[in-house]
DNA sequence: ATGGCTCGTGTAACGAGA
């Protein structure tokens, strides 16, 4: 199984995007998020036509996440049954055999702000979830839009970034109590270029500079780590007209 | 020191992202 995941930044502006990328990547499973779409405008006519089955929880405006597979897609659970939100950030379903959990993280926008201690206490409802996912499910897959770098080597400047939203310790710890529930980070299971970054931002030339972040993870269980041969960042889409700002990751399980 | 760019909303700036 191929298994990616791409934070789009509107489903609606970069569709033709998704579907060229699908057409030169035919991944097995793509977990969207940041669709930014309600249920009733999501793109399925497209999608399927691409000969791909989906599933969706948006809202307008902001947030949204979705799974697309060429397997079938059971078991659907939309957002975290430990926790009430009004945001729609979580998908989960089965897929060939794997528990596969679309997630798009808040952002927390800065440490001293309410959003960073939603972040917070969303990351922990995640983790009580997740924990009974995984005994469970024994092939779990959680991938999405962490926005959390986990060590410093995934920050293109850690110094300037100290403390800041993204990278700070209470989330760093977060993001390591779920990996000690049994995950481990795809990426790094393996050999990997300096500065791998799978965000940019948008202002000061941040992609052609580099300046990016190691935002959107792979964590996989155990038994499907054992599976996995390769985890890369897919940057050639980042280089397109009116890009997202984050670029795809994609396992490749066998 | 600030904002820089790109979204959606809604049709003008503004909030949010990261």
């Amino acid at each position: 199984m191929k298994l990616a995941t791409w934070n789009v930044n509107s489903l609606k502006v970069r569709l033709p995007q998704v579907l060229q990328w699908l057409s030169d990547n035919p991944v097995d499973v793509l977990c969207l998020q940041e669709t930014k779409l309600t249920d009733d405008k999501f793109p399925v006519a497209e999608i399927e036509a691409a000969g791909y089955q989906v599933v969706f929880s948006g809202q307008k405006t902001y947030n949204g996440v979705a799974i697309l597979s060429k397997l079938p897609i059971t078991d659907v659970v939309k957002n975290n049954p430990r926790y009430e939100d009004a945001q729609q950030r979580i998908l989960a379903a089965t897929i060939d055999g794997v528990r596969v959990v679309c997630a798009y993280v808040p952002n927390g926008q800065s440490v001293d702000s309410d959003k960073y201690a939603y972040k917070l206490g969303w990351l922990a409802a995640l983790h009580e979830w997740l924990a009974e996912q995984a005994l469970l499910h024994s092939n779990l897959a959680v991938v999405g839009d962490y926005n959390i770098a986990p060590d410093d080597r995934d920050v293109h400047d850690p110094v300037a970034w100290a403390g800041q939203v993204l990278v700070s310790d209470q989330e760093r710890a977060a993001l390591t109590r779920l990996i000690d529930l049994g995950l481990q980070d795809a990426f790094r299971l393996f050999e990997q270029a300096e500065k791998s970054f799978s965000w940019w931002d948008y202002r000061q030339l941040g992609f052609r500079l580099n300046k990016g972040l190691r935002i959107d993870h792979i964590l996989l269980s155990a038994p499907l780590a054992t599976r996995c041969t390769a985890c890369v960042i897919d940057r050639a889409p980042r280089k397109w007209e009116q890009p997202s700002d984050h670029a795809p990751v994609i396992a490749t399980i066998v």
